[in-house]
DNA sequence: CCGACGACATTGTGATCACAACTAAGTCGA
DNA sequence: TCGACTTAGTTGTGATCACAATGTCGTCGG
């Protein structure tokens, strides 16, 4: 082709922003029937929860709708459901971005999970097959060791999500799960942040206490481990913010 | 225009619901520039909280769009951020209604109030300006009692709202206070179904003691009065449960 | 060298449309 | 009389469009 100098060569570079998500597959899931909108919620709710898009991170309507393939209509559904969560921050003029933490948004983050979580946990466990439960947690758990070790971030953020929640779903409470995903959804981003600075190697959970109380059928024990692995992570919290506490002052 | 004999006269009556909200104002608050959207959730969390829609209801985008001079389109963003909290129910159909209300989810409601109230209450305590804080909550509380008095549901719940988050906004939390929004907004609905069998004659409040508590500057007495509030509340509903089950068992 | 202006791209918003799934009222037949 | 069938209406869904507000980059004037 001859460059020609008629057309208006796009000068200014589309600055797009590096496609953080996968386009959605063709159907995920055998035979559920679920919608476009579905699919964009479930992908940002992951990407979400296990760190994958940057706090302060734009998102844009068509830019995700182009990522994923579809039109911008079910992307503005999906973003107006987590912007109802709080999982989203709509700025003032109306731009959508992951909400930035502070200091102070973080600490009660983890209080308020601190008090929901080992509830769920406690009103889980009457509901558990204990010896078959306590295996299937091993097993996540040995996953959550394996990424640790490894320093994979991204698999210890998903399978440390995977290990609470297989946890917290045997409630069947549709009170609080609701609650605590969408507590979880606005800790991701951050929680990834604070483990790319100070790396996860310190890491120390509670989960071989938790997996422990539930083969014995100890409620009480249980909702301390959670309780403990919760305040664990609080602590992690404060060493990264005497490491750079600068990124916490940005405004959003 | 001729009546026409030709043209097909609608034999359907237009089964369409009563309506339940009020028309969208111009413009609700004089400076702040709110997006039509924006003013349509404010109208159905209201609507919600106030218990003005009935549990099991109906919500079609087409209805409510109409009911409030608009187009579908705001209200579908809308309708999806309140499905995001849980406070509207989105069957399998895909059709939307207000939550029913069973035993069970009703109990973890008044489970989640009692753990995230009392510390939004403590969080708030701090912040406030005792005396002039006192003041205001005491003449909120009379328009509370002047509305058990009458036994004005509608009103009940709309001052025993505005007391409650008059002391949870002072808190400044933006992670309590969605949580709890988020609680309110499911327990509206069926609270009010409740106050509507046994009436609000008995109701007892604690909110005398939560602004001595204020006034004091104790932080543990405002908890444990907040928390008695809501036990109080509890109590309320196994009364109205043994009056009669029935509408609990209704499948969603 | 730097700040203000102006043009243009991008963004969210609200409206409208076509469509498929579903509901329910009306109708016909056993 | 009661059932299945037909048909029209309703509903949510996804796409597309026009538009106003906003942000961004390039240019020009100091």
């Amino acid at each position: 082709m001859t460059t020609n100098g008629a057309a208006p060569t796009p000068l200014r570079r589309p600055r797009r922003q590096a496609p953080a998500l996968p386009a959605l597959e063709a159907h995920p899931e055998g035979a559920v029937r679920t919608g476009v909108r579905d699919r964009v919620t479930e992908a940002l709710r992951e990407a979400l929860i296990i760190g994958r898009i940057q706090p302060g991170r734009p998102v844009t309507l068509r830019g995700l709708a182009e990522q994923l393939g579809t039109s911008p209509m079910p992307v503005r559904e999906a973003i107006r459901g987590l912007a109802a969560e709080r999982a989203l921050d709509v700025r003032e003029n109306g731009r959508i971005a992951v909400p930035r933490m502070t200091e102070q948004r973080l600490s009660e983050i983890l209080k308020a999970r601190a008090l929901l979580e080992p509830v769920a946990a406690a009103l889980a466990l009457p509901r558990l097959d204990r010896k078959a439960a306590a295996r299937r947690l091993q097993v996540i758990d040995d996953a959550v060791d394996a990424s640790l070790k490894d320093g994979d971030v991204e698999a210890y953020m998903r399978h440390n999500h995977a290990f609470h929640f297989a946890i917290y779903e045997a409630s069947g409470s549709d009170v609080f799960l609701p609650l605590i995903e969408s507590v979880w959804l606005r800790f991701g981003p951050f929680m990834r942040m604070v483990y790319g600075r100070v790396g996860t190697a310190g890491l120390v959970d509670h989960h071989k206490a938790a997996v422990a109380a539930i083969a014995d059928g100890n409620a009480d024990a249980l909702s301390e481990a959670i309780r403990l692995d919760i305040a664990e992570g609080m602590d992690l919290i404060r060493d990264a913010l005497v490491a750079g506490a600068a990124d916490f002052a940005d405004p959003g």
